[in-house]
DNA sequence: CGCAGTTTCGTGAACGTTCACGGTCCAATC
DNA sequence: GATTGGACCGTGAACGTTCACGAAACTGCG
């Protein structure tokens, strides 16, 4: 037997090695190690001491093989920096684990991967996977073949499972909340990957939504634009709060974003909320430990996360058909009035 | 062929299954499907039709099986709502998928598991743990048998590799900031899970450093116990400043506690850092974003989960024996000086 | 038409485990 | 002493895939 520099053998040890070494057949390894029946006492103990000392571990192939799947699913996530993620993803594998699940992640914020090249490299190793994958959902599930996906915030149809945000609602409920405190010079900052200079319309979900109750109710607003991180929002709002002093209420895409403006906001030496207001979107638990602590459109996002890993539950289990009625969900966003508006 | 209403066929299809269909043999649709050559376009092309009709996904068991394991590393972290270990995370997860890794995660914080449970539930499917476990490294490592477990801040012994922290390194550079800044009457706010009232002694390893630095350097300091949360922090920051309004200077065990500590000086109206000095641990992305801007013992995450990644490559590789001096790595914290000391 | 060479395809074996069944041994009972 | 029953243990088969090899079909050319 060939043996590597630190004693350990070069080869995995098999069931096999510890059966010869025990003077044992496969079977009766397999008693000792799974806690079977059938097996005198000391003959396991011995087992168990020959499988430790050899280093065996059982293969999870074969036994996956033999056994049928122990579910594996696997979560697809923009960019776990982004306190928006974990908190969901928190959520899914604390409910996932529950039910004995493993969960495999994947973050392809880096290195310029896309939602679709993070199913591709999950698939070979999962039965199912939740994600936000910001587009191609078809293509995504058509990858998956009848494994189900869940995808999170997709206008596109093609997955098994589909939760969505009422972002119509969430408007709604802002702009009342300017409009009942009597702000008339209104912002929306939108988050953008290639913020080009000419941009006068919204092109995200929520943009759009903002924009159609912002005009529904007859407002004058400003749109800007900016990359979608606390830094990027900084700078964009610090420019605009300098180019428009008159500006007494801002919407921000997502919290993060609205703590960078929070800091523009302090260093223009404008009061918020008494100078101008700031409403955030997603209920991150960051909002409150800021100074002011953020206003916002909160999603429960433990809540979000129970949604995606039921439904996953009910299409596995058989209870929901895909793309059945049942297989769509849309949540909705509360205001949580903080100090900021 | 019995089917399920929405016309799945209930079991699985195998590859013989589209063998049979497209009127050919096993290792044609292996052909087919890998992309491999010594096949005819057209028969690939049907075959990969029928395949996506039938709804064929190749077994990651069987594959895994023959072909050796694809290698599948388990991230086993106490608590994904804490800011720490999501920056840490997508460090390990970017750098592991850049390796065809995949990384199973499990966030042991809920359901009173602990780091030992969470390695047990991944142990069955992966071939290495990166962990910080909060203990039981040795019992750990022996679940895993030769599969190599790197624990991180862990005092003990048993483990493969080891990542640790110079905390009196760290103490030295905060105390003396401290000292610099003439500060006098300072406490340190340390983390526990059941905050006793006869508390006068740190217990984890960095409250000891702390504790040590200070009292090395001859101050007087007083010690507060609270839970590793925000909201405790603040809670047990602000009793403490009411019955000593004398104190100038707040050492906190982590920068998510100091957030509370922070919210907790504005509620008292002590100005941060005239009044009170507040200095924080860990270098979270969070601490930039409160106002005023955490000073912090920061370490860079993203290189605390690269020097992870990069043991485990070398353990997994051979180039780096388990237990050798170069699977023990210490790292330092360096000051970074924002705005609130 | 015949043959070599190439392209295309099929067949046994193997991966490491568990399942279902069958065998052996020993003690107790008749 | 033969029989029974239980405790303990071993053997073929199967899971679904790929690998190594060999067979067949087709091509071009003399």
């Amino acid at each position: 037997m060939s043996h590597t520099p630190s004693g350990y053998p070069a080869k995995r040890a098999t069931i096999l090695d510890v059966a010869a070494a025990a003077g044992v057949s496969r079977q009766t390894v397999t008693r000792a190690m799974n806690g079977m029946p059938g097996i005198k006492e000391s003959t396991r103990q011995r087992v168990q001491e020959l499988a430790q000392e050899l280093g065996y571990t059982p293969s999870r192939f074969a036994k996956g093989l033999v056994q049928g799947a122990r579910t594996s699913v696997g979560l697809a996530i923009p960019d776990l920096t982004n306190p928006y993620y974990p908190a969901f993803a928190s959520s899914v594998v604390e409910l996932a684990t529950l039910r004995g699940w493993h969960v495999v992640v994947d973050d392809y914020g880096h290195g310029g991967r896309s939602g679709l090249d993070a199913v591709e490299h999950l698939a070979p190793q999962v039965d199912a996977v939740i994600g936000y994958l910001g587009g191609h959902a078809d293509h995504a599930q058509s990858v998956l073949g009848r494994r189900p996906l869940i995808v999170l915030d997709e206008a596109q149809e093609g997955a098994a499972g589909r939760i969505n945000f009422d972002y119509d609602h969430a408007a709604l409920l802002a702009v009342d909340r300017l409009i009942h405190t009597k702000r008339q010079h209104i912002a929306y900052l939108e988050a953008a990957a290639a913020p080009s200079g000419g941009v006068h319309v919204p092109s995200t979900v929520r943009g759009k939504a903002v924009a159609g109750r912002l005009d529904e109710a007859g407002m004058s607003w400003s749109l800007i634009v900016a990359e979608e991180t606390a830094e990027a929002a900084k700078v964009a709002a610090a420019a605009f709060l300098r180019a428009h002093p008159e500006t007494d209420g801002i919407l921000v895409f997502n919290d993060l974003m609205a703590a960078g403006v929070l800091k523009a906001a302090a260093d223009a030496g404008r009061r918020v909320p008494e100078d101008c207001a700031v409403v955030g979107m997603d209920g991150i638990p960051l909002g409150e430990l800021l100074t002011p602590q953020l206003s916002t459109l909160a999603l429960d996002l433990r809540e979000v996360g129970r949604a995606a890993v039921e439904l996953l539950d009910g299409l596995l289990s058989g209870s929901i058909t895909p793309g059945s009625v049942e297989s769509r969900l849309t949540l909705q966003h509360r205001l949580a009035l903080r100090e900021t508006a």
